[in-house]
DNA sequence: TTTCTTTGGGAACTCCAATCCGCATCGACC
DNA sequence: GGTCGATGCGGATTGGAGTTCCCAAAGAAA
């Protein structure tokens, strides 16, 4: 590190171009080279090849989003846990039962005196009480269970649309 | 409702291979009709019949995702927010601006004493002090805030397995 | 049985995506 | 200034994918 900003290395890659098509694909990950191309102003050619590169680096993964509520999953409750013991076999046993768990979407380990923050769906309230029972109060260690519904999505999205604010100078000035 | 159950009749109109449709599209967005048609066993045809019905319904959308750490995003910071007010205007204020917000991902109302829980992706710590400085600081309406960094992503998924695993009879028996 | 409905499968057509090639621009170096 | 290599764009071709017909098979209802 040598000015302090790390960060600077990892995007001064990319191009104003480039994060153009990042946030076409993170809005709509299936449109054809031909529609990219003509959003950012490239020939399809170029268009490929770009993508084809963020492909090889930056780019995760494509995924299909559901309608949960149409699968009848439209309870998100946010759930934060405590262990018994914050040593090194206790975090492991624990993260290798929730990821196990199926109704879990998200889970991060927290600084503060949570330890772990899970996101669980649930059919309904009841379902959530079928889910406590049968899965999160059978994960191991655990010391203290605090559930939170959330009464409504107000944002979710897949990238801040800040990642896709900031670039070097074009590759042709 | 009759039984109880609603989210019967939700789910009762997917059958197993369309679960299976869901599932492989969550992984892998862009695979072909080709490959998905060979991965659940039906002809290439009905596999698109059943993916445009899907798309149709239950389907929002498809989405890249990006390595954030690649572009300098490494840092997931989630801020529990209480306001001064629960008066609707209060409410709606606050997710306007919310919304607008270019470095939140995930915003949920929240049923308990914390009124907002917010997820806010940020280059690094010190770039977390700038984003609470100039955007979540000038959050209108705010009482407390409150923020938790996350050390660790255990689960990150897009759907919970469990809403792939229950299916009614299929349509051909 | 006949008919209608639903769903799967096949063939043809259209269109897209991947690749190869050539061209333009920029920088380094002699 | 001239040359070479690297980098990036664009056009044309070809193999493959997606779409749209049409028909077949299996139940359900009359």
């Amino acid at each position: 590190m040598v000015s302090g900003k790390d960060w600077a290395d990892a995007t001064m890659q990319f191009d104003k171009l480039d994060f153009m098509l990042l946030a076409e694909l993170c809005t709509n990950a299936r449109r054809s080279h031909v529609e990219l191309s003509e959003r950012v102003g490239l020939s399809t050619t170029a268009c490929a090849r770009r993508l084809k590169s963020l492909e090889d680096s930056v780019i995760a993964g494509y995924h299909a989003s559901l309608d949960l509520k149409q699968l009848g999953l439209g309870t998100t409750v946010v759930v934060r846990i405590s262990l018994e013991s914050q040593s090194e076999e206790a975090l492991e046993a624990f993260e290798k039962a929730v990821i196990e768990s199926p109704s879990v979407v998200r889970c991060f380990l927290m600084s503060g005196s949570d330890d772990y923050l899970v996101t669980v769906i649930a059919r309904d309230i009841e379902d959530f009480e079928r889910i406590h029972k049968t899965q999160l109060s059978r994960l191991p260690k655990v010391s203290r269970i605090q559930s939170s519904f959330a009464l409504r999505e107000v944002v979710n999205r897949i990238a801040p649309p800040a990642a896709f604010q900031q670039w070097r100078a074009p590759r042709r000035p």
